[in-house]
DNA sequence: GCAATTCGGGAGCGATCGCTCCCGTATGCG
DNA sequence: CGCATACGGGAGCGATCGCTCCCGAATTGC
């Protein structure tokens, strides 16, 4: 057509999730994302509508971003279970510390700081609990099968608690609680899966 | 001295709490304080000096509240500590439903929300976080005493579990989940302490 | 009763909010 | 080249932000 975008959407995009992630929603204003992202008003808008669908892209990219990561770390199927969901639940109060920790999740703190009141937004947040409590659902059960975890355990329930709380560990991240503090409940979480069956073998 | 107050001070914090528990901070205008608290600006701003002032005043009257009732929830020493905790914590994930539910945990909110941001207001979900912290530790540390809880358990790393699914309780609370899925949670989380050890007697 | 003092109420401050419009410019298409 | 089109930049819109000041009214101590 005719003149072509000097940025790049996509790290326009990023950086407006690192700020909204940071701030949150409404202590987010516009000339921040502008100053931040190197937009003058007018490029911000005609590119991402408004406030709120930059969020929701923010939000979207955020997800995209963290579930691929996720997908990457539980998909080792070749390894103990305890090992991997030890890794990933450490993984999960860590990996917003690049180079800056206290962030927390951008999804945890968006669905306290918004709750039930946006739509839109409340279906993005619904939609990324589910496919981690999902994962944690397979993962047991994959667990269960391989043998590595006991018949008796109550996988869907244990994969309820534990989704519980790596929603509790991602407030305390944010919060700034010590690893080692959240090192202990992780362990102590996994250790509730119970011990591994005698080998059949 | 002069003319007196017509409106309860105390009255008035209890609903900027409720106001800034379900908004947030950064929502709640302090246009919208005046109309929930029936008072005008300069009213506002002689009594509470600032917004930032009525926040900390709401969120410390919020502390007192809760952790009034929830102690006296856990001291309830002559009964079983699985039942006073199990209590506890479906206490927990039901009391914000005074007739609206989704409105979590204003500690929880406030931390997500402000983050480690604010000195004044971390100070004080700080504290409000160590004191449940501590609770529980107690808790579990009286059943072990009481033979109710194994000996062999941790019951510090075990209370630091149950803090830290406290808070994912609540942000799932706020997000709307089922009540069903919450107790599904607290179930597993107690039988987390494994079984009562065999009566001496 | 009188002076002192704080009250409730409202107008309105400067600043910032989300957002729009216009302009000169650079680019792609025919 | 010439036209259409989207660009970056900036001024500035009305609304709302947190907050202040001034007012007449009401209540106290003397």
């Amino acid at each position: 057509m005719a003149r072509p975008r000097q940025f790049d959407e996509e790290n326009a995009v990023t950086s407006a999730t690192h700020l909204f992630w940071r701030r949150g929603y409404h202590a987010t204003s516009v000339r921040d994302l502008g100053d931040e992202l190197k937009l003058t008003p007018s490029s911000l808008y005609r590119t991402f509508t408004d406030k709120h669908t930059l969020f929701v892209r923010a939000l979207d990219r955020y997800r995209a971003t963290e579930s691929l990561e996720a997908r990457r770390r539980l998909d080792a199927t070749d390894r103990p279970v305890r090992e991997v969901l030890r890794e990933w639940l450490l993984w999960l109060v860590t990996c917003p510390a690049d180079g800056e920790s206290g962030r927390g999740c951008f999804v945890v703190n968006t669905a306290t700081e918004l709750g039930t009141t946006d739509e839109k937004v409340q279906q993005r947040t619904e939609a990324a609990f589910e496919v981690t409590r999902q994962a944690l659902r397979s993962l047991l059960a994959e667990g269960r099968d391989h043998g590595e975890l006991s018949g008796d355990l109550d996988t869907d329930a244990a994969a309820e608690l534990l989704f519980t709380t790596v929603l509790g560990l991602r407030v305390r991240e944010r919060a700034g609680h010590d690893l080692e503090h959240l090192t202990t409940a992780i362990d102590f979480a996994i250790r509730t899966l119970g011990p591994a069956p005698a080998a059949s073998c």
